[in-house]
Parts: C-alpha cells; sequence; structure tokens
RNA sequence: GGGAUCUUAGCUCAGCUGGGAGAGCACCUGCCUUACAAGCAGGGGGUCACAGGUUCGAGCCCUGUAGGUCCCACCA
C-alpha cells in the first residue's frame, strides 16, 4: 500500500513532523570527511535576548537555501549555528528585568550580577534556536555554539595576548564616544547620527587688556565650561593681530590663549571657534596640536562635575540652560540662532553621546586592514552585490582605532591585570602570579569587557575549534559564504575578514552574500515603535514556513529592500497548494500500477517536450544559484511547475492516463509525470523544505529524503529540440483557438471542428501524433487533418499560426463582419512586424555590423510572417 | 559636503554580459471541465522619470537634470 497525501495542502503538523525527522536521522550533522569537498556557513549568530524577526527570517531561509542545495549536489555543507552574548544590548536588558523586581545592577555586585546574566542565557538563549528550527534551518544543532562559552572565550583571550605582545592593542587616554545612561564607552560604529533641530548660540569672550570681545558661535554652550582656548585661522586678517593674545572665559574666569589653526574655516560662522579639548574630537585634536589643558567637566552621568564651579551637579541640559542664562545678565550673549545639526546618538538606547576623554583599551587599525582591502580589492573576498565594496572601501579609508572596552560586565572580561602594588599591567591569559616588576603577588583584573563583536569577529574560526588546530578547522576553514544584511559591513563583516587574516592567515569566507532590509507593506523599517513589525511565527503559524520562505525569496536581489505584506505570502501558498494539487493527481494516476522507469523508446513528443524543458531548467536554476540569484532561480521554478508542468504538460497527458487501452503509451507518461515531478521537487526543496519533503517520501515510499537526494544535472541526451519545437507548435494552435472562441464568446461546453490545412507534411504529422491531447485542449469535437482547403466551409472561423491555418467551421452562422475585423487586425500586426522586420534588414549596417546569427533570426521571423499574412489575405478576400 | 541606490503595468517588484517589455497581486470576461475556485481559460493596461550622447540597435552603457531612499563625514 502506497502511503496517500491528504486532501488539501495543510502545513500544520506536517512541518515539525517533517523537521523532528531530519533531527533524528542526523542529516544536519556534517562531520569532517576528506573524500567529500566541505561547503561551510557561519550563521551570523542571533543575539540571546532576540525574538525571531522578519530580517532573521529572510537571513536563514538565504542560508538554509544554499546549505540544502550545496548538500544535495554532493558537498559535505556545515552550517555552523550559534548565539551571540549581545553585551550591552543583554546588559541592558537584564537591567530593565531587574528594575522590576525593584534590583539595581550595583546592589547584586558583578558576580552576582553575572549569576543572573546567566540564568537569562539559559532561559532565554535558546528561544531563538527553537524559532530557526520552525523555519526549516539545517544547521548541525550538534555544534551549536555561544560566544561566551569556553572556546569562544578561550579563543578571545589569545586574540588579545597576541594582539597586545604585538602592540596592535593598546591602552590609552583617548577622546571616546561616551553613552551616559548605558555608562559605557562605545565605539564610532555605535554611533548613530540623528538630524536635530538645535541653536546657535552667539557668545563673546572678553580680550583681556582690551575692552574688546571675540565674538563666536556654538550648538553647545555649556562646554565653555571645559574651554581652554579660542581658535582663529591663520590666515584670517580679521583676526591675525590677537593669535597670542589671550581671553577670558567668563563664568568659570579662566583665561585662555587665542591659537592659530587651520582647522578653522573662515567662511563658517565668525570665523572663531571655541576649543573644548576634552568634550569635541575636533578640539582633542587642536588641543593636542597646541598644548592646550583638557579640562573635563563631566560626570559619568553627563552631569557637571567639579570643575564646572558653581554649575556642579547639574545635568548637561539644566546647566546648558543656567549658562545661557547667566551669560545673558552679563550681556555676554549676543544672539540665538535655529540651527539644525547632526547629534551623536547611541545606537542602542538613541541616548546624546557624549565625546570624554578616558582611559580605554583600543585596536590599532592601520596595519590590521590592509590585508582585509587587498582581499576585497583583489576579489579573493567576493561582495553580492559587488556595490557593496565601495561601502566596504568607504569605511577601510576612514578607519580609526577602534575602542574596545566596555564599562560593563556581561561580556568578556579584559585579560589585563594591574599589580596591586606598583600599579604595573600585566595582560596575558590567566591571572599573574608575581609582578615582573616589583615581585608584588596581588593584582586586581580589569573591570572592563570587550565590546561584543570583538567575539563575533572570531566567530568563523573560533567556532571550528580555534586556537586549537583542530581537524574541523583545517578541513571547513575558510568557509564558502557569509550571509547577512548590509547593515552590519562596518560591525561585522570588516571585522572578521580582518580578524581572519590576522589570526588564520587567510580569509574568513569566499564571498558575502548581502541582503537588504524586510519593510512593512509601506516601504516602512519594522519596528516595536511603529508597532508595523509582522512576526515571522505568526506567518508560519497561518501559511507554513514553505510560504514564508517563498515570499521571502521571489522578487529579492541581494543587497536590496523588500516589502513584506500578506498578499504575497497568501500567493506563496496557493504555490504550495498547486504543487501538493499536481501530485496528488499524479498519484492518483499512479494508484494500483507498475510504473517503470523511464525509458525514451516509449516516449511521445509530449513526454520529450516536458523532459527537454525540465533539463534546460536544471541547467538554469543551478546557474542562478551558484551567482546567488535565488529569486531569479526559484521564479524560473515556479513558472516551470505551474505554467509549463501543471497547465500544459499535465492536460495533455489526461487522455492518455484516462485511455487505459494503450499500456505502453499511459506508462510513459505516467513515467515522465513522475520523474519531471521528482526533480522539479528537488529544484524547489531548497526554497521549500517541508512539502517537497512529504510529497517525495509518499511519491516513492522506499526513498527516504529529498534532502539528502542527489540535485538534479543537466544531461545532453534529455535535450531534445525537435520535440521542443512541434510542441510549441501545438500550443500556439491552441492559444490559437481558444482565443478565437474567447473573442467570439463561444462557451468551452460548445465543441466545434478543427481542420488543420499545411503545405508541409511535417506539420501535419506533428498534428497527427498530437491528436489525442490536441482535441480537448482546443475543445474540438473532432480534428481533420489536410493539405488543403477542400471539404472546408466557407465561412470557417481561421487561426493563422506559422506554417498552418486552422479552420473552425460553426454550425451557426458567424458573424462575417466580425471575423473580418478580426482578421484585419490580425494582418495590421502582422504587416506591423514585417516592416520592423524589414526595417532592420533593408539596414546596410546592421547586416554588416550584427552577429550572423542575430541577422538569420530576422530572415527567418520575415519570412514566417510574410507567409501567415499571405494567409490572413486569402483568408479576407474570400470573406468579402 | 562625499558616496550608493532607486524612478519599469493601478500596487509591489524582477529584468543575466545592449538584440522584439515580464511576474505576483488588483481589475474585466467566461467557466464549479472527474488534481487544484488557494483553481481553469481569455483580456485590458507600460513614450521603462526627464534631456542629451555612444551604438546598426539602449529599460540596460556614458553625461546631465529632477524627485525618493540609504550610508558616510560632522562647520564649531
Amino acid at each position: 500500500m502506497s502511503k496517500e497525501l491528504a486532501k488539501t495542502y495543510d502545513p500544520h503538523g506536517l512541518e515539525d513532523r517533517i523537521y523532528q525527522k531530519w533531527l533524528d536521522k542526523k542529516y544536519f550533522h556534517a562531520e569532517v570527511d576528506y573524500n567529500k569537498k566541505p561547503f561551510t556557513i557561519v550563521i551570523p549568530p542571533p543575539n540571546i535576548t532576540g525574538q525571531l524577526h522578519m530580517g532573521h527570517a529572510l537571513d536563514n531561509t538565504m542560508q538554509d537555501i544554499l546549505i540544502r542545495f550545496k548538500r544535495m549536489q554532493g558537498y559535505n555543507a556545515l552550517w555552523q549555528p550559534g548565539t551571540d552574548h549581545a553585551s550591552i544590548a543583554t546588559e541592558v536588558k537584564i537591567i530593565e528585568k531587574l528594575k522590576e523586581e525593584g534590583i539595581n545592577k550595583e546592589d547584586l555586585g558583578r558576580d552576582g550580577f553575572l549569576e543572573r546574566a546567566w540564568d537569562w542565557k539559559r532561559e532565554y538563549g535558546g528561544r531563538i534556536i527553537e524559532q530557526l528550527k520552525k523555519m526549516g534551518s539545517s544547521c548541525d544543532w550538534d555544534r551549536e555554539r555561544f560566544t561566551m562559552d569556553e572556546g569562544c572565550s578561550k579563543a578571545v583571550e589569545e586574540v588579545f595576548v597576541k594582539m597586545h605582545e604585538k602592540g596592535w592593542i593598546y591602552k590609552g587616554s583617548r577622546i571616546i564616544n561616551w553613552c551616559p545612561v548605558c555608562n559605557t564607552s562605545i565605539s564610532d560604529a555605535e554611533v548613530e547620527y540623528e538630524e536635530q533641530a538645535g541653536h546657535f548660540w552667539h557668545i563673546k569672550y572678553p580680550i583681556v587688556g582690551t575692552d574688546d570681545y571675540l565674538i563666536f558661535a556654538t550648538t553647545r554652550p555649556e562646554t565653555m565650561l571645559g574651554d581652554t582656548a579660542v581658535a582663529v585661522h591663520p590666515d584670517d586678517d580679521r583676526y591675525k593681530h590677537l593669535i597670542g593674545k589671550t581671553v577670558m572665559v567668563p563664568l568659570v574666569n579662566r583665561e585662555i590663549p587665542v591659537v592659530a589653526d587651520s582647522y578653522v574655516d573662515m567662511e563658517f560662522g565668525t570665523g572663531v571657534v571655541k576649543i573644548t579639548p576634552a568634550h569635541d574630537p575636533n578640539d582633542f585634536e587642536v588641543g593636542k596640536r597646541h598644548n592646550l589643558p583638557e579640562i573635563n567637566i563631566l560626570n559619568d552621568d553627563a552631569t557637571i562635575n567639579a570643575n564646572g564651579g558653581t554649575y556642579e551637579g547639574l545635568e548637561r541640559y539644566e546647566a546648558r540652560k543656567a549658562i545661557v542664562a547667566d551669560l545673558e545678565k552679563l550681556g555676554l550673549l549676543v544672539k540665538i540662532e535655529d540651527h539644525v545639526h547632526n547629534v551623536g546618538t547611541h545606537d542602542r538606547c538613541k541616548t546624546t553621546i557624549e565625546p570624554m576623554i578616558k582611559q580605554q583599551w583600543f585596536v590599532k587599525m592601520d596595519e590590521l586592514i590592509k590585508p582585509a582591502v587587498e582581499a576585497v580589492k583583489n576579489k579573493d573576498i567576493r561582495l553580492v552585490p559587488e556595490r557593496m565594496e565601495k561601502t566596504y572601501f568607504n569605511w577601510t579609508d576612514n578607519i580609526r582605532d577602534w575602542c574596545i572596552s566596555r564599562q560593563l560586565w556581561w561580556g568578556h572580561r579584559i585579560p589585563a591585570y594591574y599589580c596591586d602594588k606598583c600599579g604595573e599591567t600585566v595582560v596575558s591569559k590567566d591571572a599573574p602570579s608575581v609582578c615582573p616588576k616589583c615581585g608584588d603577588t596581588h593584582f586586581t583584573q580589569d573591570p572592563d569587557t570587550l565590546d561584543t563583536w570583538f567575539s563575533s569577529a572570531l566567530w568563523p574560526f573560533s567556532t571550528l575549534g580555534w586556537p586549537d588546530e583542530t581537524e574541523d578547522l583545517k578541513y571547513f576553514y575558510p568557509t564558502d559564504v557569509l550571509v547577512t544584511g548590509y547593515d552590519i559591513i562596518f560591525f561585522w563583516v570588516i571585522r572578521m575578514i580582518f580578524s581572519g587574516f590576522e589570526q588564520m592567515d587567510e580569509k574568513p569566507f569566499k564571498t558575502v552574500l548581502f541582503h537588504g532590509l524586510v519593510r512593512d507593506s509601506q516601504g516602512r523599517k519594522m519596528s516595536k515603535s511603529l508597532g508595523n513589525g509582522i512576526d515571522p511565527l505568526e506567518v508560519i503559524d497561518k501559511y507554513g514556513a514553505d510560504a514564508l520562505r517563498l515570499t521571502l525569496i521571489t522578487g529579492n536581489a541581494p543587497g536590496n529592500d523588500m516589502r513584506f505584506y500578506y498578499e504575497r505570502v497568501e500567493a506563496s501558498r496557493n504555490f504550495a497548494n498547486k504543487i501538493w494539487n499536481a501530485s496528488r493527481f499524479i498519484m492518483m494516476n499512479m494508484e494500483g500500477k507498475d510504473v517503470t522507469e523511464l525509458a525514451e523508446a516509449n516516449l511521445e513528443p509530449a513526454d520529450k517536450w516536458i523532459i527537454s524543458k525540465l533539463n534546460n531548467l536544471v541547467k538554469e536554476v543551478t546557474d542562478n544559484m551558484e551567482n546567488y540569484e535565488l529569486g531569479i532561480a526559484v521564479q524560473k521554478v515556479y513558472d516551470f511547475i505551474w505554467d509549463e508542468f501543471c497547465d500544459w504538460y499535465i492536460e495533455m497527458v489526461k487522455p492518455r492516463l484516462y485511455n487505459s487501452d494503450n499500456k505502453e503509451s499511459q506508462n510513459a507518461a505516467l513515467a515522465t509525470l513522475k520523474a519531471v515531478l521528482i526533480d522539479a521537487l528537488k529544484l524547489l526543496h531548497p526554497y521549500m523544505p517541508f512539502i517537497t519533503e512529504e510529497i517525495f517520501c509518499t511519491l516513492q515510499s522506499e526513498e527516504e529524503s529529498i534532502m539528502i537526494s542527489n540535485w538534479p544535472e543537466y544531461m545532453e541526451e534529455k535535450n531534445f529540440e525537435k520535440e521542443e519545437k512541434e510542441i510549441e507548435v501545438m500550443k500556439e494552435a491552441v492559444r490559437g483557438i481558444r482565443n478565437v472562441r474567447t473573442s467570439m464568446n463561444v462557451p468551452p461546453s460548445k465543441k466545434a471542428q478543427v481542420f488543420v490545412v499545411s503545405e508541409k507534411e511535417e506539420v501535419l504529422e506533428i498534428f497527427r501524433t498530437g491528436k489525442v491531447f490536441f482535441a480537448p485542449l482546443a475543445y474540438a469535437s473532432d480534428v481533420t487533418i489536410q493539405a488543403d482547403k477542400s471539404g472546408i466551409a466557407e465561412d470557417a472561423v481561421s487561426v493563422v499560426i506559422p506554417d498552418a491555418t486552422l479552420y473552425m467551421p460553426f454550425a451557426e452562422l458567424v458573424d462575417i463582419a466580425q471575423e473580418i475585423e478580426r482578421l484585419e487586425k490580425e494582418e495590421k500586426k502582422l504587416q506591423g512586424e514585417i516592416k520592423r522586420a524589414e526595417g532592420m534588414l533593408n539596414n546596410e549596417k546592421f547586416i554588416s555590423k550584427a552577429p550572423e546569427a542575430k541577422v538569420e533570426e530576422e530572415r527567418k521571423k520575415l519570412e514566417q510572417y510574410t507567409q501567415m499574412l499571405q494567409q490572413v489575405k486569402e483568408r479576407l478576400e474570400q470573406l468579402k
């Protein structure tokens, strides 16, 4: 007894059942095997705080498609999964949760807090993994990793120590971006600039020893508390004489010099800039050049510190108000202008960041970045789409040292120890026992943790066992493709690349495939605050993972954003239903019959036609997929299955199935149906893994899974050009007849006799062979095939196709005028085509410059249209 | 300020190295034809943003213009 498919397609239950089977069978698991070529993808590790969103759904669908494709092609496919500790994002979440319990992190202390964090990880870290499974992701879950597990931590320490020894990781006092809410430094990449309406305060500082003033404009008047100079351009005639003089900072009464620096733009504002080295990156540079003192006026929470004198304790914006008011009282405020400017905010919490000078750990970038630039430049690493290279180089060309220390608790603690006695710094994997400088044995570890991207940067090799020299590493590294959104090029992609070259002396991956953002139906970013996010799990629940996956891939080109709405999911679901029913139809017809293998000798033209079509499809789809054109590839499979296979082939073959007299013909049809369906399912499997598996296994109960079956291959012997052309003629004839019938409002129930007339014997032969299916498709009561028009009623309706004319004499009188009108339209169309072809062929330059094949093609078309036009004209004359 | 990208059917988008404009949805007409009404058959609808240029030939290549989106820089 063969299994049966349920009557209607319903993904519920089916998908979970199948996924469990795959897990049980260990199909996702990959082991080193030198008999096979490896194909490796490392997952962009989702945050443990995360919930699956559409971005994940797209990202993982793409990866799964590639992995399944390569697995079927015979590669040893490894999809390495895992999660990211996401230091700051997670820490913020945990703090929020603690707040609900009325606890703040300091109450718990570092160890207590970390305990809670690990609890969190255990509780929620697995949630997103379960959600990825719902998508059908064929990750090797036996290899699941976490950026803070033992191995990854070991890798982090190894890199830190190594790079420190090399001098590429250093501790320094530099101006960094400070988030006063998260209370930590952040890297340049984490600063998001946001346009804000602000003001320009025009302020004057008295010039010492004169009654004169220097006027300048600032967007942040409160920083005047930390001013240590004012700067003018050295060539500025207005101010040249003041260089070297001093001005008085009001309110704090500090005398500061007027310095000359070409950083000042003479054209902008008044040409005078106040310099606050401790709170502005540019001023910091100016300060360094002129040896200016750096006065920090802010506490970590962005309140004014003791250096702010009477303003101490005020929050930064309160201080601003107070200072402006006080300046006004002193008559030092000239005017206030509206001013729109970009304000740096922390990408996590949107707080306005505060530039501050702090001791932090940095990664020196200038040398490190070189091989990463080179690799992309010489295409050793391929970015898809190529235009992403511009974004990439834009970053690498302007790179600054990477601030990697964070004043957070959740993360990799910096492996630096300070001698309690002499303060000596020792960087090492393990706590040192004796101070190399003073011999003391007491150390305190650096309290800071590392930027979360520091460990993600090592992900492609740390997950394969590095720093140990594992077999996995030797075999699976470098990985093949990285699939990710273009929004994390700077955060992650670049950092993985330079880390790969530095640690492994080899690129981390050969190709980076970028996708865009999934937006809502109006093109807006899906976000929590807008509440416009569509939950992928809800979509899966309603329509199934296959439908969701197909929706995310169709019509989507690499690197482009896409819009998501339910109508598209429905279309995908409908396609699933289509395949389901076609398969059901085929199985019903196979029921109780011994369908043999395909044997070319028995095949009829229609069989060869569809086999040939499929054969070409295999080639095209494989090519597209190798080129990461996933959207194009699946579109072709969709068209083939729906249009060619279902709407044409199945319909062509029905008469043979229903007529059991000719067993051979029936068997050939069934064998073809089955073979073509199976290969089509295979092509579709990477995109819609569940439904294809279900049908595949039901169709042939001895096969255990489509996901470990062989990817179809193009075969020259399956190319039947002659039959392809023949069937196209038949299709043309059927379409022509259907058109005419519709335009004349003839209902399908009303059959008509059809005469096929052609001077060409081979054309007549095509129709003789295909008569069985031609008749029902063309709603013909009877089909007569002959070389001339004898016996055909004068007023029969005619359809002209290349090399043949079809006639339909209807019993009732046909409206001759209408028929003439229709034929005249046809005539006009053909004349247009002829004119076009003649135009080209009469062009001397076209003949001489266009490729031979193209010219020949046009000649053939011209010939054909001329012949068809003649037919139409004859008919017209006859009717008139 | 620099850069990327988009502008194609009513809507959302494909369109590979230049060689007669496509899909899905929506719309109109006719069909419950024994796989499927989540369907079948047919249909309407596009000076491919605009202006130049290169070419035998441009949706595709080049230049410019307009509008949208995004990234980077951050003139205080």
